[in-house]
DNA sequence: CAATAAATAATTTGATCATATTCTGTGCAA
DNA sequence: TTGCACAGAATATGATCAAATTATTTATTG
């Protein structure tokens, strides 16, 4: 009895959700150029999906200001503008350091371990010029942080931006390459490690601050 | 010549899109009670539309926050925890003043009028005791002064903080009444009129401040 | 026999799709 | 340039199926 279907944890998610989760990871690791058209129908038959769930996803993202809905009802990938990279740059610059210094003040050592792992992958992909690889994992080593913060409306916001700046990144990849990237996930660990929760925000500002740098000078 | 059709302005609004300004407009201003299940047939049949744009307007507003989707599928209106309030404080802490300061650096004398107009009908409300009136007109103060600032990004996201306390609002109302209510508006105005950006800045997170403490009041 | 627990039926709600309708922009002809 | 028709795309509805909740019934136990 009880239920050994094996697809069970495939239905568990409704198709919304999973056509959302790709396309947000579509535009994350800069698979869409900014600007580019998106159609529902498109869509639909990339990820084999029907309208309605397509719709929603479109929808969710739209909200989260990863997409655009154009007066045309047309909706589209929006182009950055500088004036735009500072408004994101002035919110991350808050909220990054705010969460990192919460995060700090309730990590265990299996948590520093884990972005420890991570940031080796990050580094080897670094070295091997694996952009989208890199892309990925450098996300997921703050979107980890984050929840270690245990504050799930800033995450939220947070997460969100990253959104924004997504479709510009595969730019500042083809033209500078993964090789020249720094970043300060070595100095953040270091003062996690020491319980050092103001040590670690500061940490995490100056690799916002490199960061967003890196972006200003891929589409100036 | 072009379209002088006159159902135009109105038949351009997509379902969807009307489905979710109303929807918005509910949670906004105190209409759902915290906690409060939300169905997707029920709210079809609320607000006369197919299950469709209803679906589309309900992820728009659980990707802001303002509908939390469980496990069950199902969605409900989140209640705001105290932890949760603290969030919220900190982040319309450093972006309203931030708006503000941008606001009153392209401020025209029109626009002022236009908020003096409104404060003077938020006045008006909160000496009548009417509370709906008094929510609407506030949110629509601190909207304008956000529109003015042209900041797409920072305002999107100062916007969505509302819909985070809306609910609670109707109950800070209902057990304080309208008529301790205090703000920091006309200091705001005055110090635009005067061309000050940081005076402004620093009356709107006075003003801020404020309005928070009424709500952990209110929800405590 | 009363009370609680288990099983089952009925109802509600959500998810998805196929289809019909409306809208938008474009090309063509006057 | 203006008007009109057409193709592509978005919109919206209702039907259908699946999942979950609630209500009801049945069984079991002290």
């Amino acid at each position: 009895m009880m239920n050994p279907d094996k697809t069970r944890s495939a239905a568990a998610l409704p198709v919304h959700e999973i056509v959302y989760q790709d396309l947000r990871a579509l535009i994350l690791f800069g698979e869409f150029i900014p600007g580019e058209a998106v159609t529902i129908q498109g869509l639909a038959t990339r990820l084999s999906a029907g309208l309605t769930p397509v719709r929603e996803a479109i929808r969710r993202l739209t909200a989260e200001g990863a997409l655009s809905f154009n007066d045309n009802r047309r909706v589209c990938v929006p182009t950055l503008s500088l004036k735009d990279l500072e408004d994101v740059s002035f919110a991350r610059q808050f909220l990054e350091p705010k969460l990192i210094f919460m995060a700090a003040q309730q990590v265990t050592a299996q948590d520093i371990a884990a972005l420890i792992t991570l940031d080796s992958a990050l580094d080897q992909a670094i070295f091997r010029g694996d952009a989208p690889m890199y892309l990925r994992l450098n996300y997921q080593f703050h979107h980890q942080l984050y929840q270690l913060a245990r504050a799930p409306i800033l995450s939220a916001l947070t997460d969100g931006l990253w959104l924004r700046f997504g479709p510009s990144l595969r730019i500042v990849c083809g033209r500078l390459g993964t090789l020249h990237l720094v970043d300060q996930h070595k100095e953040t660990l270091l003062a996690l490690k020491a319980g050092d929760p103001q040590a670690a925000s500061d940490a995490i500002l100056q690799d916002v601050l490199q960061g967003m740098e890196q972006i200003r000078l891929g589409i100036a």
